[in-house]
DNA sequence: CGGCTTTGACCGGCGC
DNA sequence: GCGCCGGTCAAAGCCG
């Protein structure tokens, strides 16, 4: 008896387990062909990558052939540029090996001479010259250092990016009640970076973090993801990726669910330094988490040329509405294949391959995107991002490429 | 006691 | 030249 009720307990469970083995079944099949996807996606994109980089490394050498070569400010292709930023971030010894090039820095190079003391400094913030810290070096900026502003929901006084910050100043910035802190790290005490910290006047749980500056130091891994991310974020500014607009005179604002310019942080700081926003808040309408790239540089900031970069989290079946529906202002290459795209029965699969295309063609998006993303991964997921961008796993694929 | 925050003062840029 | 404003300094106080 006892034996039987044992044999019907097994087979309880065994047809449980049936269920189970199928289910889980059914999900490898559907995660096999998502890496099969994936993995096409990332040929393609390697493949394109190879093909951008020959062009690049053409398009020097046909530059130094002919004498002048490239504007020296550029140290070189835009490839470069961002890696070294990206390093800076991620890396001691290659921000050191990056530093070690006496005119290069910052992706920058810079004409002239200086000592080693300013080759510290000058990795440093300050827009003005200040004794400590020397002049901030941006060649397409006269002498103004990229900020990369991070807006997030956040309840605490600072977002936690891992890096340590020593708070040195607070003020009361005008049009806005609330404070702004002025943090500074101290994880080195060389170390130029600078953090403003800001509550939203319009909605005070958005915490608005402006970051300027570059690491010179190791950083803790907790902390190298929102390093890279606005490493990159500011050398794509700086570099003037394919990101921008065409036309310098078009410098239309990003909008986002059909709102012009959501939440542009205008202060006369932003005035004086180009701006790139990561926008990490949640949409409040759809609870969906969204993530835009933009400057704040237009109109209110007219000085600087206006990159409008736009991303969107939300779900695959919402998202060309999302990414389609906000009035411009995305990657022109994503914009210009929104319309273009044919595949209208089918506006993801048109959507990746616009994607891979912007991410191919734009090194400096891409690193973006996968700082980003890595931001999102290692702070857990923000929302649903969990590394997933319009049901293609780009965080995966775009790390791979970027390796 | 060392490190951090607070806060008023100071400095420099910018517009008028 | 003057005033406004943002950014930074630095002394004092706080905290673990």
């Amino acid at each position: 008896m006892a034996d039987l009720r044992c044999e019907i307990n097994i087979n309880e469970r065994l047809s449980f387990d049936d269920v189970d083995a199928a289910l889980v079944k059914e999900e490898v099949i559907g995660v096999r062909e998502e890496n099969m996807r994936l993995k096409t996606l990332l040929q393609k994109i390697e493949v394109d990558y190879k093909n951008l980089q020959k062009k690049v490394s053409d398009f020097q050498q046909g530059s130094k052939k002919s004498g002048s070569g490239l504007d020296s400010k550029t140290g070189g292709d835009g490839e470069d540029q961002e890696l070294v930023s990206l390093r800076l971030g991620a890396s001691s010894t290659r921000a050191k090996s990056a530093s070690d090039h006496s005119t290069e820095r910052n992706g920058v190079v810079k004409v002239g001479s200086e000592g080693e003391a300013a080759e510290v400094r000058d990795e440093g913030w300050p827009p003005v010259k200040t004794q400590r810290d020397g002049d901030g070096e941006v060649s397409q900026t006269s002498g103004k250092r990229a900020r990369v502003c991070v807006r997030a929901r956040c309840d605490t006084p600072t977002m936690n990016d891992g890096c340590q910050w020593r708070k040195y100043g607070q003020k009361i910035a005008k049009g806005n009640p609330c404070p702004r802190a002025y943090y500074r790290c101290t994880i080195s005490p060389t170390c130029p970076v600078r953090k403003q910290v800001q509550r939203f006047i319009e909605d005070r749980s958005i915490l608005i973090t402006t970051y300027e500056g570059t690491h010179n130091h190791p950083l803790p891994l907790s902390a190298t993801a929102m390093a890279s991310t606005t490493s990159a974020a500011a050398s794509m500014l700086l570099s003037g990726s394919s990101a921008s607009q065409p036309s310098a005179t078009a410098t239309a604002p990003l909008n986002l669910y059909g709102q012009p310019q959501p939440y542009l942080i205008s202060n006369s700081s932003s005035n004086t330094s180009p701006t790139i926003t990561l926008d990490l808040i949640t949409n409040p309408s759809t609870s969906n988490t969204t993530f835009n790239l933009y400057p704040s540089a237009s109109p209110a900031n007219p000085r600087f040329p206006t990159t409008n970069l736009s991303f969107s989290t939300v779900d695959s079946n919402t998202l060309p509405t999302a990414w389609g529906g906000g009035g411009g202002g995305y990657h022109p290459l994503l914009q210009q294949k929104m319309f273009e795209s044919p595949c209208v029965g089918n506006p993801n699969q048109a959507l990746t391959e616009t994607l891979t295309k912007v991410i191919s063609s734009d090194p400096s998006f891409r690193s973006t995107i996968a700082a980003v993303i890595s931001t999102m991964t290692a702070n857990g997921g923000v929302g649903k991002m969990g590394g997933e961008i319009n049901g293609e796993n780009l965080a995966a694929a775009d790390s791979n490429t970027l390796s």
